[in-house]
DNA sequence: CGGCCGCTTTACAACGTTGTATCAACGATG
DNA sequence: CATCGTTGATACAACGTTGTAAAGCGGCCG
């Protein structure tokens, strides 16, 4: 692999005038500057990154932290912020949580300081609150969850508000016993739409009852079908329901289709997250359309802000969402 | 943030001391081996991972290239080749093509001579052919499309012999017009799933009438729902569709069912990749279930011993699949 | 007692790059 | 003609780490 040394010696000038050539300094005399370039392509140069890394200080890389790729929505929001980072001359490593704090900890850790020019986490269950001591001065951008009080950067949708419309569309509809799928004891965007729920509920003089509020730990296919199936079997069973994230609207589909009950006329779901799945199941899910380019575009950018500027005060930008009315929720009841 | 020399410094003994400690040289005195575990933890001191890949040669970083990560067999994949790296203390660094390859060729012809160890190319079109020039030196594992010609480690299931199995499942089930959606002038996959298609038709003594075999430029739902269409059109529409992935199928079978056709009772469906999507859609899917956690350990291990030994034969791995019979073709005429 | 060996530590160089300081050549200015 | 500023090129050091060679210090053996 060649070298500036190599390339140098090639063109008999000094290693740091292939330097300058390579990076584009302005008083390099044309007859060198030509047989610089010369040897540049003739030894097929590439600049070793590492090493410009080390002496620059910066590297090139950022991480994104989330909990699992096979969530859809994770998968689609990785694919774009690797698109946004691109545009930044940034290459994205990803790093799954999948839930447990240890290892998470341990690797941000030691490729932490140095590997990583900052980070984009989005956090599941305590991760945000301890975030900062986890990786102390690691420029980190927070996605999700809004925790005002923390002193990060961060990007995400009105959670509450995007669950009160949600919920106010089931309302329109005349539905009366509207469940929730996705309750969780530790995570901030449960219990912000969860809120949202209660609020389009009262804003509707409707009861918020306890029994149809189903709690799931995980926000998978399997979780949202065993909260459908433990939901149909109450006395009353719902009309409606409001799963947190697409994947429990899918399984709550088919735990309701198993039972024969049918989507939407005994049953209309909302999901969220809008994942093309989601367009394409049977019937097709009505759900929450978090903008997920601009969540990307956003995390990347205020990123790069807070790198080139980690004295500036933490913002929290708030992207756009909409609710995409499709067959779950349309005709019936 | 602290280096060897501050830790030296407070511990009173000389660089390479400490690096000693770090690195767990055995002959150290007792004594400077704690004062030096003292003033570790002291100054809290992580090693530059940049500056010790410098000297060492080695990054730590494998690429993984693939088309998309908003296909979940790719999301998927990508999720258990993070694990299986995770193993071989490699962190993943995540390269999308999107088809398009000059792009690919850049990323990787400038991480690739200095910051990445390997990488784990999942080729789209074209690109497994001339992958070689294009990251000369570079060690390579490629998943998927098996070219014996390459002189490249390899991993992948029976492509020609899944398709056969999974037809001659439709052909078991009495379908007579079996059609097949995915065909691809340029990727490998396809050519060897039509193969199988052809064998499986051909073993029934059942003609292979192009008219039943969909082309798909991409592998998207909405590619599977406009072949499907097109195919229903026909003067005689198929019994049966073979698709070449589960985005495919899924799109197939909503296009079937916006028109009336019942499946599986009209049109029994099989999809590829057994993506756990397809196991939740209504109807669940039928489909070819490579072992994927198989693919993912074996291309890590591949390219750990590639890594190890660049002057080793290439290798073809061979990983087995199975077939997951649901509802798609399950029951119906 | 001299030489050798094993343990322990250290100085130094090197990985490949870029910032800084320096120097030389040159034309313009007073 | 002396001085200055601009242009162009270079040597050197440094980023933080580790491999190499070597040296100091015992003790053991001949």
């Amino acid at each position: 692999m060649a070298t500036l040394k190599d390339v140098a010696a090639l063109a008999g000038v000094s290693v740091k005038t292939v330097s300058n050539v390579v990076n584009g300094y302005a008083f390099v005399k044309p007859e060198n500057r030509r047989r610089v370039e010369e040897a540049l392509s003739a030894t097929g140069y590439r600049p070793n990154l590492g090493a410009r890394n080390l002496r620059r200080g910066r590297t090139g890389f950022v991480a994104l932290v989330l909990p699992e790729l096979v969530v859809p929505y994770f998968a689609e929001l990785a694919g774009l912020v690797l698109g946004a980072a691109q545009e930044h001359e940034w290459n994205v490593l990803i790093e799954q949580t999948l839930g447990t704090r240890e290892g998470e900890r341990d690797t941000l850790a030691s490729l932490g300081p140095h590997m990583i020019d900052g980070a984009i986490v989005s956090p599941e269950a305590l991760q945000a609150r301890d975030f900062g001591e986890l990786a102390p001065g690691i420029p980190v951008v927070m996605l999700g969850e809004h925790s005002v009080d923390l002193p990060i950067d961060h990007v995400g949708i009105d959670n509450v508000e995007a669950a009160r419309v949600a919920v106010a569309h089931l309302v329109g509809l005349g539905r009366t016993r509207i469940a929730a799928i996705g309750a969780h004891p530790h995570r901030g965007t449960a219990a912000q739409r969860l809120e949202g729920y209660r609020l389009a509920l009262a804003e509707a003089g409707l009861p918020v009852r306890d029994e149809l509020v189903a709690t799931a730990l995980n926000y998978h296919r399997r979780d949202g079908a065993e909260a459908m199936a433990r939901l149909l079997t109450a006395a009353e069973p719902p009309d409606a329901v409001f799963c947190f994230n697409d994947l429990l609207a899918v399984g709550a589909v088919r735990a309701a289709a198993e039972r024969g009950v049918r989507v939407p006329s005994d049953l209309a779901v909302v999901g969220f997250d809008n994942t093309e799945e989601g367009a394409y199941s049977l019937p097709s899910l009505t759900t929450v359309a978090p903008d997920k380019a601009a969540i990307a575009r956003a995390a990347v950018d205020l990123l790069r802000r807070r790198v080139d500027d980690p004295e500036r005060a933490p913002e929290h930008v708030r992207t756009p969402f909409s609710l995409e009315v499709r067959e779950s929720t349309r005709g019936g009841a």
